[in-house]
DNA sequence: TAAGATTGATAAGTCAATCTTC
DNA sequence: GAAGATTGACTTATCAATCTTA
C-alpha cells in the first residue's frame, strides 16, 4: 500500500538522499514482508493450513494439555473474538476441538486432534524449507545486519 | 504469525548462526513492518482513511483525471473485486464517485471529489511525519544498507 | 466489578461465478 | 471468446456490546 504514494515534486523534499529514502525504506519493507507471507501462505494451503491455524496449532503441540482461547489470543498478537472464530474454523476442519476448563467455567480451552499434530508437522517442514531458501541468498554477517537494522526500525 | 512457530529443540537445526537465524529474520521482518504499518494505520484514521484509501486518492491526484477500477486494482496489487468493494465505501465516505466511461461502456472509472483531495493531501502529511522519523534513526550508510538487504530477501 | 468468551457489524483481502460489452 | 465489473462465499482482522462466571 505504500507504493509511489506521494509525488516526487516537492521542491524542499528533494534534499539528495534524504527524505525519499524515507518512503523507499517504507515500500521496500512492505513489499519484501508480502512476498515472503505469500510465499508462506501458498505453501501452507498445500496442507490445508494458514499462518494462524498453524500458529494454534504449534502451540498446542509445545503446551502438551489444552490452552485458553485467550492465550492464544495474546500468541497471536490478536483479538480474543478473533480466535473464537479461528478456533471454529478450526474445529470444522478437525485440527482441534473445544474443551471445558475445569477450574474456571468461563474458559474454553482448545485441544490438538491426532489430525492436527500431523498437519502441524507438515506446515513446519514447509515453513522450515522456505527459511533454508531465504537464508542462503545471505552471509552470516549481512544476516546479523539484517536484524539489527530491522530492531532498529521498530 | 511467525513469532515461535518453530520449537529450538531438534539437534541438526542447532548448527550455531544458521538455521535459527531464517526464523528470526521472518519475524523481524514481520514484526517490524507489523508496527511501522499499525502506526501508519492509526495516523491515517485520524483524517478518516486508510492505507488502502489513500492509495486510491493518490493515483486519482495522480492521474488528474477518473481512472478505471481495474487499474486501481493494478496499482494497489490486488483482485478487482477487492476494488469494486473498496470503492463502494470511499463512494458512501464521500471521496470518489462512480463516472462511466464513453469510450468503453464495459468500464467504470472512479473521479476524485473535493473532500477526497482534501483528504489525500492530509493523508500524506501524516505518512511524511512518520518516514520523517523512522528515517531519523538511520545514517545514510545504514539506509541504503538495509534497502539493499530487503531487495535481497525478496 | 473484572475477566473469558461469544456475537454482530465492519474492513480488507481472496476466489469462483456471472453479466455486460468489446 | 476475452475483458471489465460485480456479486456471493470465505478468511483474517478490528471494535463494541453482551453474557456468564470469578
Amino acid at each position: 500500500m505504500y507504493s509511489s504514494d506521494m509525488n516526487d515534486t516537492e521542491p524542499d523534499e528533494m534534499v539528495p538522499g534524504s527524505l525519499c529514502e524515507g518512503r523507499r525504506i517504507m515500500t521496500e519493507l512492505h513489499r519484501a514482508t508480502a512476498a515472503l507471507e505469500q510465499r508462506v501462505e501458498a505453501a501452507l494451503a498445500t496442507v490445508g493450513l494458514s499462518s494462524p491455524k498453524l500458529s494454534v496449532l504449534t502451540r498446542l503441540v509445545e503446551s502438551r494439555e489444552p490452552v485458553t482461547l485467550g492465550e492464544l489470543a495474546g500468541r497471536l498478537c490478536c483479538v480474543r473474538s478473533n480466535v473464537t472464530q479461528l478456533i471454529d474454523r478450526m474445529e470444522v476442519d478437525g485440527l482441534v476441538r473445544r474443551v471445558s476448563d475445569p477450574g474456571d467455567r468461563r474458559s474454553v480451552r482448545a485441544e490438538l486432534t491426532s489430525m492436527g499434530r500431523q498437519r502441524q508437522a507438515a506446515g513446519i517442514e514447509l515453513l522450515r524449507v522456505i527459511e533454508r531458501d531465504v537464508l542462503g541468498k545471505f552471509s552470516t554477517d549481512d544476516r546479523q545486519r539484517l536484524l539489527g537494522l530491522l530492531e532498529g526500525l521498530c
